[in-house]
DNA sequence: AATTTTACTGAGCGGTGTTCAATTGTTTTG
DNA sequence: CAAAACAATTGAACACCGCTCAGTAAAATT
């Protein structure tokens, strides 16, 4: 099944999907031939319907067990369908988890909106800013299992990743760039773009190092304390810039 | 084999251990009785070398394949043992890992080490954290398959994380923090560490990104720059603090 | 009523991590 | 020197995994 000294990783979900295109022709089998009718009801949920409810599934199996827990056969138990049903709607169990991923960011982003209008009253940007680090870093925390999604998966070889996740990751980027803009009166937008997910980065890479209970000194508890001095140094920073120019 | 509505993640690789322990007792198999005797020779590799070779035989698959190719077979195929002695040198698969992300993460810090020692010369340790950020990213980068397992593998829920792969992380905080401690003269020991790692954990974010291929215009060839922009900017909050005081 | 179309099943394939009875070669003991 | 104890190694077996596809039954169409 493996191909050996190739430089692209694999999903570790498509084995058998590998092994199966190497070749390998299903003999007849006379215990199949022989065995009794399987029950083929007609579709009592719309396809939309079971889309949704499988992804119901999968997130709740991820919120009590964690990734380890998910299996496409779980899923299908969950839903009360055969696994092979998952394989009419999704692609594989990679595209299952990328959805839900897409799913996930796309939440943040209503969150982070929800901050920045909430603060649009407050004149201050950088209160708004620490406002936004500290949502981003608590939604984080609180779906903490399906926050390591984005770390613990990463995408097979041939599998892109989908437009809306990329679409969602920009969306925060823009959120904060937009922030950013008073702090950096009149500078080119791309300017604009590196200053907003260099900072961003920063407080994900906190954030990542947190959920993951990585680093010894971080924890949930202790985040918090490491993204406020994180935005305050680097905003600060970044006034600093501006007076010295 | 799966305890549902525990809330504990578990390794992906503890499962058959589980349902083994789980009641589960081994039947008496005339097959097993009657087959050809097995040959078990005797050690012509120490333990040590064993151990050695393992870890070197498991960084190779994972630096050709990624942590897809990687499995216990073919570990024990590539050093030319069984499986099952894997399990006599370590406790599990995720005993490995983590010994080679110890592995990584104490090279790390000799590289780290050397950039601040080679940097000792230059008075200004700004000019030293930005190259020690450097070096740090480009580590990562040229160890793409490696630095990926320190996000891809997450322990299980029994094991802890060895205490020697703790030390090194704090090594690299400790070697931030000394570098800051002339930008921010007389602060407190606690208040270094919290301004070395939460600029570290900065750092970290971005690479994290940048190896993972994650975001859309953070990619290796552009982390540089975001890192540059992060460091300078951090910094000269922190300097910027010291004058207001 | 006969035919086509559609939704669904589940056995099966080639894997996975891990265990442990069995089997050796080596050492120690009587 | 033979016998017993020990230590190292094997590999079949278990329960899982992702994924496919021949087969089936119900609905829709003719």
């Amino acid at each position: 099944m493996r191909i050996i000294h190739l430089m692209e990783p694999k999903s570790k979900y498509c084995n058998a999907h590998e092994s199966h295109r190497n070749g390998f022709i299903r003999p007849f089998l006379l215990d199949n031939f022989l065995r009794q009718p399987t029950m083929a009801r007609r579709s009592t949920h719309s396809p939309e319907e079971l889309r949704h409810s499988i992804l119901v599934a999968a997130k709740g199996i991820i919120e009590r067990e964690g990734l380890v827990g998910l299996s496409a056969r779980e899923i299908a138990r969950s839903i009360g369908y055969s696994p092979g049903t998952l394989y009419n709607i999704f692609e594989n169990l990679d595209d299952i988890l990328l959805t839900l991923q897409t799913q996930l960011l796309s939440d943040l982003v209503e969150v982070m909106n929800g901050v920045v209008t909430k603060a649009a009253a407050t004149a201050d940007p950088l209160i708004t800013i620490d406002a936004l680090a500290r949502a981003y870093l608590e939604y984080a925390l609180d779906n903490k299992r399906m926050w390591n999604l984005l770390f613990t998966h990463y995408l097979p070889d041939g599998m892109a990743a989908p437009q809306a996740l990329h679409d969602n990751i920009n969306a925060v980027g823009s959120i904060v760039a937009n922030l950013l803009s008073p702090i950096l009166p009149g500078a080119a937008q791309q300017d604009l773009d590196v200053a907003a997910r260099a900072l961003w980065a920063g407080v994900h890479g906190i954030t990542a190092i947190a959920v993951t209970d990585k680093g010894p000194t971080m924890t949930s508890a202790t985040a918090h304390v490491f993204v406020k001095q994180l935005t305050t140094a680097y905003t600060r920073g970044l006034l600093a810039t501006r007076a010295n120019q």
